[in-house]
DNA sequence: GCATGTATTTGATCTAGGTCAAGGATTTCG
DNA sequence: CGAAATCCTTGACCTAGATCAAATACATGC
């Protein structure tokens, strides 16, 4: 499944960090021109851990791409209740050329930095720039795999099985954002607090708490603190989380 | 939300509808040239209800788009849980460029004729022709954009709520399609089983059978046979799907 | 160090939806 | 027409996870 597609959007990130306008994936390809094209449209902005980017509906005339930090999009029903529907990590790209306003909540999990490109002079580059737009294409299309494993997730899995799979989901992204393949041990911080996990896996935050305990007590995981856990076996936990033996590009 | 993006590929589709070739909304900007090319490297296919079009896995080395029928994407999980993660009604697309092999099951739930295009062929086509690419990443965004509301629905909707939904969703492309704007009483086949139905909402066939009863007697829907609804009042039933206002464009 | 606030864990209970099982209803095919 | 196969509905019961509530850890500012 994923032979086929060279280069994950974050590899391409660890792969060009000496220079902070190809943190942003969608112009790994670009040449110096193309570089300082984009170079003159871009901005940063920052947010505090907890601040709100945009709502859903709210105009955005950017795109952007995750410098450092986390970042989640969000879908809420009038009554409250919220699911995740991506997570946004370092050198993930945000924004639809194309449209202007927001479609869901994004908010700073982390304090985020943020790498934006004006919307219509982005549109106008990706015009006379073919591989701007293929690769965003080539993004679109991981995140649309990403979203469909996400769905079988929240479908179909267990809570169990839900908590082992974001666990496997961030030690790889971890994992890769090191450079460092995940083979037997694996230590890493989560990234995301008991609340946004369950925002995640669309169960309560009292759920996940018991399972991240139950799989403690099974020995899948080592919890040092409430955010620092580390993982003996990465096989077993694969494993409880029920995948299919490849497994996710779950963003 | 909808807004910005101009043409669904539902509404290209019925738009083109007397020339065989436009049918593939992917195309739906090209010359005659550039069909004639396009014309060149494709060919038809067709399925009975229920055979299988690809396995997740196997070689694909075609893209396609529905012409008449219904398929399904699914994933599974060893022990045979089931989710499907794609609803592809005539004019969508399948396939993606770039990969060679399938990443999930395609089921043709009713009888269905697809118009493939060679994957390398077609590729080619891409490089040469910016327009079909983008094009296509509209298509995408559209589809992640449906997917991420279908994870809303499967996180945190209830049973009743997600037939509803469901209802509505099939309703508004089932109008779509006839170029019918749902105002008022809908009337409109089904297209899928009380299975396909549970395979597509995370849950089992007998909670379908029974909300599809409760919303009969509540009078949210009627049920002429099986397969037949009728839709009395289309803005009671999206505020039983629990939807946004603008609610879902959900594929 | 102490008060205040937030994040997390754990317990006790309840319930929506799953599971198992039995009947109807429709279609298909002889 | 009747047998067989599907598909759908309904009932009885049970469990995974939600809900409600309390206790515990961990910060932060004073």
């Amino acid at each position: 499944m994923q032979k086929t597609h060279t280069a994950s959007p974050r590899f391409l990130h660890v792969q060009c960090s000496d220079c902070p306008i190809r943190h942003q994936a969608v112009c790994a390809r670009c040449d110096d021109d193309e570089l300082e094209k984009l170079e003159a449209i871009k901005f940063y902005r920052s947010f505090e851990a907890g601040q709100t980017v945009v709502w859903s509906g709210d105009r955005m005339d950017y795109v952007a791409s995750v410098v450092s930090g986390i970042a989640t999009l969000s879908q809420t029903l009038e009554d409250g209740r919220r699911q995740m529907v991506g997570l946004l990590l370092p050198s993930d790209f945000v924004g639809r050329p194309g449209r202007d306003t927001a479609a869901y909540d994004v908010t700073a999990t982390t304090d985020l930095l943020m790498c934006c490109f004006r919307k219509t002079a982005f549109e106008d580059i990706m015009l006379t720039t073919p591989h701007v737009g293929q690769r965003l294409l080539e993004m679109t299309l991981d995140e649309l795999d990403a979203a469909r494993e996400w769905m079988l997730l929240l479908g179909r899995k267990t809570a169990r099985e839900k908590i082992a799979s974001l666990i496997a989901i961030m030690a790889r992204r971890d994992a890769a954002l090191k450079l460092i393949e995940p083979e037997g041990r694996v230590s890493f911080d989560l990234p995301l607090s008991r609340e946004a996990m369950s925002d995640y896996l669309g169960m309560t935050l009292e759920t996940v708490s018991r399972q991240i305990s139950a799989l403690r007590r099974d020995g899948v995981i080592e919890v040092e603190s409430k955010r620092h856990v580390t993982i003996p076996d990465f096989d077993r936990l694969i494993e409880e989380a029920g995948d299919d033996a490849d497994g996710g590009f779950l963003t």
